[in-house]
DNA sequence: TATGAATGAGATTTCATTCAT
DNA sequence: TATGAATGAAATCTCATTCAT
């Protein structure tokens, strides 16, 4: 009974993919708008078209179904990024602020996601976001470090400042309530963040030509 | 099913502590650290030690008891807060950023609560979590842009700014992992955000002099 | 979600015991009748005139459940047996017998599981059976040793001798279709095995005098 | 869903192996170490290493399977019988059991099989075994009437003597645990049924002389 | 008020069977 | 003949809610 594999996971090498990606989305679009439990694998079927035990074909169980939406997610995101390690600290900032924005707002179901999976989730889930999560902290946070460093931001606890962050990017696009687009967003953001960082520091000027 | 009245509601005339008190605190704890759907009524009785149905006496139904938890913490929550309207707009910004963090800070499980809340919830609970961030984002709202009026912080979206703040706050109460006390959060958080909203106003050296 | 403890089992100290009892009986009746995984616990619940809740009230599962049958007819099974160590042992031995046959012969539902379960099980309800066995086998056994060393019975292998015995008991109650009554049967075979093994031996005679 | 003709049965005019031969070694392989509803037609497949459909074109059903390997394996028993009507009728009593313990013990598998299908099963199974296990009964049954008729045997119930010796045949051929050969277990359990069977007749010398 | 045994709707998962290739 | 992805009926178990005591 359990001396079977963890299910062979059909091998779709030819053009006819497709079933698994419906899947995803379907099941992307409920979980992001339902709580967990009250997503049904009937409700996820049903919206993907396709019988129920297909999708036990293609995953596990839904707590597998689950986390790969979550993976499939994250490979977008890191995907969508793209850092210039040869740009100014400042630029790089701005870059990082609007890249965020701009992923999460063209994806909007992905966000909710993440937004409700914060802290008191089931463990298999946790190790994966945590890891992204901390990917991101890391990010930014080492961006932080070098403009410190480099004198070109303030000295400051890079944590509170990559908290600080982070967490406005998610309340602004949870939140920002008004018709708008991504861009003025990390513009408005951006700047308040590069003000408050470079205040009285001798590149105060510099920061700001751009 | 529910076209009986909203339940009794005991009163409870004697000194004895509440039972009532009891069961939300079992609920809040067993709420903060497990989703809404695996925390049992079986779990809850066991851990205010009275009997299921005792619960069905104080609250309606699960999703009453939950409401019941929110309500309460936002009491609470309301009456931490002491704004004095007399006082400099910079330092009004200060208090209510260090009286947020340090009611959550004290209100841990409260605070898990609503950080998972976020979003994608049932109808009811909607409506009281709502109408309770919204006074949050009035009150630094409206203070942001008093400060704005005045001339003391220069001019940006209100709404950025607030969101901010109040996204930054929620990180921080989350994730800041080193040991800490709150008030340095708040000290680290309020300077950044003053930095950022002051820079270029004739009132920059002023709001700092504290 | 699994911190709770192994379900309460409630606690009928007064007189309206009698729920669990009609579970085992109707579970037992039909176990015997189909094979386990044909038996749903829906038809369990009915025939026992519960809900199907009920029954996770009194048994942690479905092979919970299968368990507490088999560990009731075992007790039944023990319970019945009366073995006189003061008597003869060929006297013994026909008592043995004669009280298996009537045993099962008065539960049929029970003799049918016990049947089925001969070797491929479940690895939970294998511990139960096996020692049940065990203890049968031991207890004939050890008197067909005791015969031997006395010289009442001949020398021979006394595991072939308990084998037989034991397998006989079973295909007579399973197979045998006349009309009879138990004591018959209990007859016929003691005097089988009794000459069987006391052929040849100086006890012969005396074996016989009953 | 069964109104379809009961199966082409493929011809292999060829000469490889067969395909059918391997699926039923594959299922007789998992049906004596799994209850029936254990055993999935995927883990047939795979041991078989054919696919899942091809089970299909070769037998109608699960079912079908099933009835496949006991035909199988009746017909492989009967085969391996041999009596020789000529001979004498102790000797013929001791060659049945004889053969009947050599078969079984190089049948292991077919064993565990038969052992536990005893009564609660399917209908159809049901025929198919009823009628093997009456033909086995009727073999022995005649060969001990005869020999009572002859007076070779003493009077006694043929059927409960029939019974015993093939309860002792199954019980011996499960449970014998210590290491053996089958020789010597048909020795013994010939031996103490003779015993038992001509004590007290002229005969009883002539019996065993052998 | 307080209890906790009883209920039964509903969710996840399995697997024999089909069928397009 | 042979394949294996797809199907969906059916089974176990959970748990909010009720109600007799």
């Amino acid at each position: 009974m359990s001396q079977s594999e963890p299910a062979p996971a059909p091998q779709f090498a030819n053009g006819r993919a497709g079933k698994r990606d419906r899947i995803i989305a379907a099941a992307l679009r409920l979980f992001a708008r339902q709580p967990y439990q009250e997503v049904t694998m009937d409700s996820v079927a049903r919206l993907a078209a396709v019988a129920k035990g297909t999708l036990y074909l293609y995953f596990e169980s839904k707590e597998a179904l689950y986390l790969g939406i979550l993976t499939d997610g994250f490979e977008k995101a890191t995907q969508h990024n793209a850092d210039d390690p040869q740009a100014q600290v400042a630029e790089r900032l701005h870059h990082a602020i609007a890249n965020s924005i701009e992923f999460y707002d063209s994806h909007r179901d992905f966000l909710q996601l993440l937004a409700t999976e914060e802290p008191r989730i089931a463990a298999a889930r946790s190790r994966v976001i945590q890891e992204f999560r901390q990917r991101g902290f890391d990010f930014f946070s080492s961006l932080i470090e070098e403009g410190m460093a480099r004198g070109v931001f303030r000295r400051a606890d890079p944590r509170v400042v990559t908290l600080t962050i982070i967490g406005a990017i998610r309340a602004l696009l949870l939140y920002y309530d008004q018709p708008h687009d991504g861009a003025e967003l990390s513009q408005e953001l951006s700047r308040m963040m590069l003000e408050g960082l470079t205040a009285g520091t001798r590149n105060h000027r510099k920061a700001h030509t751009k």
